[in-house]
DNA sequence: TCTGGGGTCCTAGGACCC
DNA sequence: TCTGGGGTCCTAGGACCC
């Protein structure tokens, strides 16, 4: 049990919840739509054969609907996330090292496990095995030398039916592994998407196996260090370690398309004032304030004939604040100087930006990291904190006569607008 | 011969992920 | 008629400071 890395990934996720819950849905031709039942979010196997695409519009299917049957739900988060958190707890006991990676896939480390199984291969049948017997979910399993492999070995584990759901690469010889590789599109590859897929086959670089050959140094001038990062991983080099704490949230955004058009002030108002809620939820939720809160508005761009108008504007805030109230405010006051009468709007949403943990005291600071202020130096203490909560993350400043450290990061925006528009027109 | 250099902060834009 | 909603990181370039 070589492979450091294992990828657990549930099948079609959100259908498969639903379908946990309803079995006549089994074997059924389903889709799970987004907000305002636009696009399907989620599709079944039986629907992935008919050749559809992730977020495709439902009006597009509905003639296919008719033909082959396809059933479609609106979507269900909060059973999601409830199902979500179940897999996870499930496989924490396979593990104490578990990455949440989203809310249907985790990464686990392997290293000091090894006397634990005979092999990955029946480690991961077993949580395949637990989960569907517990939660009525199926699950895909890959194992890997590096992040990236474990990615790829999962995909290939959901692809290919003679692995039974579960794939070790580290189990492959080179040989093995060179024959897999070459059959797989080099757009499989976690961090190669539309763009990148694109320029790699048009310098005939069209299968993981090529990309895997190619040299790292090739790939950083020609794409930069991330692409560098993805050649090591795919030649077990591991770049990436294992997340285990989630970061708290450097942004946070709520924002939805209307179902229908909207021209007022006061309707925007509203939605706005609503989604300013829910963000501000999650923002205390982490525990941290935000110094600034951006405001947008869109017209519909696929209606290409109506006159279209964009625009978004920053509003920083006096002091850094979670407060429902006080973002509310602020939102509003920009949302009126963005918005132009006469336009018919399809989405708004705001961004919670400037976001920094909660502000500590000094002392708290110390309790909670153990520093000594003998012992240890400000600038150590700081460095370690900005090492894990990322840069710029703690500054000190000066209250009265007492240093005070706040973790903080400095943003002072100055309120800024960014647009595009036509010439607007009288609407009835 | 001889032109300033080094560092930080910030934004926009582009790429990726689910 | 009807077209998702979140996130991340990297890079280039300008402003500004000493």
């Amino acid at each position: 049990m070589n492979s450091r890395f294992a990828l657990i990934d549930v099948n079609n996720f959100y259908v498969s919840c639903e379908r946990a819950f309803n079995p006549k849905l089994e074997n059924q031709p389903l889709v799970v739509l987004s907000n305002n039942d636009g696009c399907a979010v989620a599709r079944s196997n039986e629907v992935k054969t008919l050749g559809v695409k992730m977020a495709t519009p439902w009006f597009q299917l509905k003639d296919l609907a008719k033909k082959h049957h396809i059933v479609a739900l609106s979507s269900n988060y909060t059973l999601y996330g409830d199902m979500s958190d179940r897999v996870m707890t499930i496989l924490r006991d396979f593990s104490p090292n578990v990455e949440v990676y989203s809310i249907d896939e985790c990464f686990l480390n392997l290293n000091g496990l090894n006397s634990l199984w005979p092999s990955a291969t029946q480690m991961g049948q077993t949580m395949r095995q637990r989960i569907h017997q517990w939660l009525g979910l199926p699950v895909c399993v890959g194992f890997g030398a590096s992040k990236t492999l474990a990615k790829l070995a999962n995909h290939i584990a959901k692809k290919q039916p003679v692995f039974n759901g579960v794939c070790d690469l580290g189990l492959l010889s080179s040989e093995q592994i060179d024959a897999l590789l070459s059959n797989i599109a080099v757009r499989e590859v976690w961090g190669v998407g539309s763009r990148i897929g694109l320029k790699l086959e048009a310098a005939g670089i069209k299968t993981v196996q090529a990309l895997r050959n190619t040299p790292t140094s090739w790939l950083r001038s020609k794409f930069g260090v991330v692409m560098e990062r993805t050649g090591n991983e795919l030649n077990g080099i591991s770049c990436l370690a294992l997340e285990e704490v989630t970061p708290p949230r450097k942004q946070i955004i709520s924002s939805r398309s209307f179902g229908q058009l909207v021209y007022t002030l006061p309707e925007l108002s509203e939605s706005v004032a609503s989604y300013v809620s829910s963000a501000a939820e999650k923002l205390r939720g982490q525990q941290s304030t935000c110094d600034a809160i951006k405001i947008f508005v869109h017209t519909n761009p696929f209606r290409e004939k109506d006159p279209q108008y964009s625009n978004s504007i920053t509003i920083p805030l006096p002091n850094a604040s979670s407060d429902t109230r006080l973002l509310i405010r602020a939102a509003l006051f920009g949302l009126e100087r963005i918005y132009q009468p006469g336009f018919a709007y399809k989405k708004t949403g705001v961004m919670l930006i400037g976001i920094s943990s909660i502000v500590m005291s000094q002392g708290s600071l110390f309790k909670e990291y153990g520093a000594d202020e003998k012992s240890i130096k400000l600038m150590g203490v700081m460095d370690q904190l900005n090492r894990r909560y990322g840069r710029n993350t703690v500054s000190v400043f000066s209250a009265g006569n007492q240093k005070s450290w706040i973790m903080r990061r400095k943003i002072m925006s100055p309120c800024y607008t960014t647009k595009w528009h036509d010439v607007p027109v009288a609407y009835a």
